[in-house]
DNA sequence: AGCAACAATTGGGAATCTTAATCGTGATCG
DNA sequence: CGATCACGATTAAGATTCCCAATTGTTGCT
């Protein structure tokens, strides 16, 4: 009977996440041997390499892409275990919004984190354009928010800084002689804004041929052909890709991702929520 | 961070089954300092006693009462994992059959467990009698069935041998007077043969209220508290009782649950499907 | 060639795990 | 009662494992 210990799982994940040792090495506080040695650890207990090596790449092979997911199902359950356990039975309403042109493959695990490390806390979550959110940070109507947010203050942590892209279907040619054709969230979408602003700089003429507010709508017009966007990278779908700079479309800057808690101080549950958002998307973590 | 060592639940885990430090270090192949230190160190960092300790009784405490589903479930997943990656794809149909007066709790499990484990395996349950069972055995129809067979022989193992026992709602009262009215599955039924050898030997009249294929009318008729039943010890849902000896009922036998294979030899996946029922259920394990 | 980046390896010291032996405490029995 | 038993806690020492700093090896870049 084998037993694997969580700091190799974790290391695990954390190589994947960075595909570099040395760097995970960081983010898990120990030495980069230690790293490469709990890798190899691993992959002699599974049989199989996790990772192909390359000159200066990193990247899962196929069985590390099985192992992953579990992998990371097990730790996101260990640790809702620890949680629970080591921080009592807190308890109470947390409302959670979510700017809604930001992708969420986190919120499910969110959830089930939050679900069975605190069975006591309600998690509501609401999905607005970040400016309806800060409105509603403002108001009290939510605790925490995930909104892009160009400037650090006291109440807000950074999450990431995504590098914003343009996106377009597979088969989509740029036609440089005719206006841009763009698909936007409507006003107040941070990304628009970006995107507007570059392509003001830029010059070249384009069009709206869609403005909404939902995002599914955005993917069916860009995946029909007839319109490209603006995404976070790292959030965009499958079927879907990348504009790459040759195109002669504008560069675009980094967005900024901040977890933003209203002013009056958060309730023991919305700090134990907190804490687990951090986890699952703060840059320290995994 | 904290990061556990998956013999620490493990050791939780069969600590809790068999509410017994030595007897679950003998489980674990090590020794009960060991156990005893490892459940202490789970104890420490959890910040609560998983255990009650009595002079002559170990029961989970409340704390220990809400780890041990999350603790199994992320042992099930972590050994699901290392069986995946160690057995290389397994595929393949299996046809398990089950008798259907043996309570089921474990099924779920199971089911999980080798849907993760061996993606490639298609798990068919059939529910039937045990005598049915042994049928589909011959003509190959099921490869492994989960059955009360009294004698062993080659291509059966052991699985358990819960005592059976006398059931009745919680308010029934025995009245000596009267004949006993026995709920019973319908003939073929191995509990039902036992319970009649043992009726039938001690004399007392007794009448059969009810004879049924189904476990739900059995269980509606008894918890109506106009009949009372023969089940496996541990396998008694909520609500219902086990009638004490001092009632004049008969002694019942031990049951004898084992896992019997086809005998023209299993396939590599059905092999797979053994060894994770015999990991769930068998004797020395959890 | 020289350098930079990065993972693998190595050797030894530190931390941890395991165990046999022992102890303490109730239960049981003559 | 006192002896004994069952069982978990504790301890101390030995075995194992883990971890890190330093080094090596490989590859791509200039």
């Amino acid at each position: 009977m084998i037993d694997l210990d969580m700091r190799l799982l974790r290391s695990f994940v954390s190589v994947a996440a960075e595909r570099n040792f040395s760097r995970a090495a960081e983010r898990l506080n120990c030495s980069q041997a230690t790293v490469s040695l709990r890798i190899k650890s691993l992959e002699e207990t599974f049989g199989h390499p996790l990772f192909n090596r390359g000159y200066h790449l990193v990247e899962l092979s196929a069985a590390g892409k099985e192992v992953l997911p579990q992998a990371q199902l097990i730790l996101d359950h260990h640790d809702a275990l620890i949680d629970k356990m080591r921080s009592g039975n807190v308890a109470g309403t947390v409302n959670l919004g979510i700017a809604e042109d930001y992708g969420e493959p986190f919120l499910s695990r969110l959830m089930r984190v939050v679900d069975s490390s605190f069975p006591g806390i309600e998690l509501n979550v609401i999905c607005q354009m970040s400016i309806r959110l800060q409105k509603l940070l403002e108001s009290r109507k939510v605790d925490l928010a995930i909104v892009t947010l160009p400037n650090q203050n006291d109440h807000s942590t950074l999450l990431s800084r995504p590098k914003l892209v343009w996106v377009s279907s597979r088969d989509y040619v740029v036609d440089r002689k005719k206006p841009w054709p763009m698909a936007f969230y409507a006003e107040g979408c941070a990304f628009r804004a970006e995107a507007v602003a570059a392509l003001t700089e830029h010059g070249h003429a384009y069009r709206e041929v869609l403005t909404t507010a939902s995002g599914e709508v955005i993917k069916s017009a860009v995946s029909s052909g007839t319109a490209i966007t603006v995404m976070a990278e790292g959030t965009i779908p499958p079927g879907f890709s990348v504009l790459p700079a040759k195109t002669g479309l504008p560069d675009l800057p980094h967005s900024c991702i901040q977890l933003v808690e209203r002013e009056d101080g958060l309730s023991k549950a919305a700090q134990q929520v907190k804490a687990s958002i951090m986890k699952l998307l703060g840059p320290a973590y995994m």
